[in-house]
DNA sequence: TTTATATCGGATTAAAATATCCGATTAACT
DNA sequence: AGTTAATCGGATATTTTAATCCGATATAAA
């Protein structure tokens, strides 16, 4: 279930940076940090992992700032961002920490764990930004507090 | 899905006690740690909470060692190790780090997310140790590489 | 009663994750 | 061209998690 902390920042953020862009703004990094209420410092390391990995772009200077394009916003998937900042931990990892747990070796729980995992990963990989942004636009969900 | 290191192995110890209490053996500390593949002084710490939380039993001094009841084989719970060693956590925190997340003032993913924490959550309360135990003694599963 | 073999428990250390700092770079505006 | 406002990127600091160390305690057996 459980995201780094990095990784919470990170789909706020591109979810913040978003909404900005359907309103044709840039989003500062100050801004951001404020909306998503994140270290300013820290937010800008994992804004530069999204712009590395091209799930948000970046404009210096003045009235520079950071922004998402709409092909991202209708196309981009939760499971890209979780890839970008902590990599592909969560569909290879074993529940119980075994090296080499598959199908063919499996842990003790890898049988009630799989179903889970496959649902998971699944909803993962088919919710985009677009929807995301839905309960925030219509002011049914929120990104602080 | 990813559970601390702490309760990794608290739950392989577990698994490994349960098995050698089935044949009325204690299990050692350094056969535990050898049989799960874990630090022998970071199992200890594990083993000590595990027995402050009425998980195991424990008896200090020569032919000493970790055991657990029939009565626990059969009914304790998956969820419960968890709760000993990483407390509510699991259930408590939202996808996205947000304080208040709740049905009422939901984060943008909460309703993509709360079935499968449910399936989750549901599989975490019904799994038992006897479950777990039948692949391990089937040889299908193992608790190490 | 002494000795050997266990776990207990508190203090410390190491590693990883989280967060900060600051100079370099980029680009808009005067 | 110079100034200002922004991100970039590398080094550092802090906090949390993981792991170790060692003396205290308990108990079985000689």
């Amino acid at each position: 279930m459980i995201l780094s902390k990095a990784c919470e920042h990170g789909i706020r953020a591109s979810l913040y940076i978003a909404q900005q862009s359907e309103l044709e703004e840039r989003a500062s990094l100050k801004d951001i940090a404020h909306e998503i209420d994140a270290p300013e410092a820290f937010s800008a390391k994992i804004l530069q992992e999204l712009v590395r990995h091209g799930i948000i772009n970046s404009i210096q200077g003045p009235k520079g700032g950071f922004s998402m394009s709409k092909k991202s916003i209708r196309e981009l998937k939760l499971i890209q961002i979780i890839h970008a900042i902590d990599g592909d931990a969560f569909e290879k990892k074993c529940v119980l920490g075994l090296k080499k747990c598959s199908e063919t070796s499996p842990c003790p729980v890898h049988d009630q764990f799989k179903h889970i995992k496959k649902d998971y990963l699944n909803m993962l990989q088919k919710t985009n930004i677009q929807k995301m942004l839905t309960s925030l636009n219509d002011g049914i969900s929120c990104l602080k507090l």
